[in-house]
DNA sequence: ATTCATACTTACCAAAAAGAGAGTGTCAAA
DNA sequence: TTTGACACTCTCTTTTTGGTAAGTATGAAT
């Protein structure tokens, strides 16, 4: 799934070793201020059409408006622009206009963009890794519910 | 942010370089019903509620369920019930119910969750360490805007 | 002359998510 | 005796979200 980076089991595994070795946590208390502000980004950057579009155009480069709406399955048009909007208003993508006709718009990703999808591939990583696990999980859950 | 995990700068950095060295992803086709069980996945797993129980899971260990209500402060009773039910069905955490007057029921993660935990927590790095960048790209945006 | 493509915006409507608040059963403390 | 804690569930209402469909401007192709 995370087409734009390949997976790195080697480095993965690297890391969820320094991970399990890591010290307790020193218990961090910051501002509550900046807290909020770091869920809200989490909040609205965590979904579903932003990593999908993040990983388009990671995969393309550069790309036309109608290109990402066919890569894209399944979004509309106007979650399209909505969500490519939001992404330029944070700065992940920048927006080309070229004053012709018919109207040719592009978009990129910016360097934060990019350093987004590496740091959410993680988690595409995981989900592929797990997949299979979670679904065996909802399956037992699922049949001891019925069996009351 | 990430309470759980000391931020790690080293290994980050590490993972970046790692990362941008990368070769070009191998055009990857995978089964579409995979791809959408995995979408799937990220989606249920990567919201707000879940990410911050997770935290605070990672944080206590065991816990029981209205101190989790007082740690995770502004979700609802509704709320975190269900987002803990769901979690549970997907095997990221054990529910435990003591059967005792007043009841008594505690959470913890499994090592699903624990694992979903580092691997998200790239991500929290990631918006702690750009969140002024991204309230600064608002800005500018939202400034530009008002110039027309 | 009509249609198509482009990149949208706007209006409307249905569905889903989430909040608020009351109810439940039991015991212990005030 | 009333109150409160615990861990919920249930219902009602509000908010948010997202889809559909139409409209817009322009020139080129049929």
């Amino acid at each position: 799934m995370p087409k734009f980076l390949p997976p790195d089991k080697e480095l993965m595994a690297q890391t969820r070793a320094k991970l399990a070795a890591a010290p307790p946590p020193p218990d961090d208390q910051l501002d509550p201020h900046i807290e909020v502000l770091v869920n809200d980004i989490i909040g609205r950057v965590a979904d579903r059409w932003t990593m999908i579009i993040l990983e388009v155009l990671a995969e393309n480069g550069e790309i036309r408006f109608s290109q990402l709406g066919r890569e894209v399955k399944g979004i509309s048009q106007k979650m399209l622009t909505q969500t490519l909007r939001q992404m330029e208003r944070d700065g992940l993508l920048i927006r080309t206009v070229h004053p012709v006709i018919p109207p040719r718009v592009e978009y990129k990703l910016t360097d934060l963009g990019l350093s987004l999808g590496a740091a959410f591939c993680g988690v595409w990583m995981w989900a592929e890794d797990n997949h299979e696990t979670i679904l065996r999980a909802r399956q037992k859950f699922d049949a001891a519910l019925n069996k009351d």
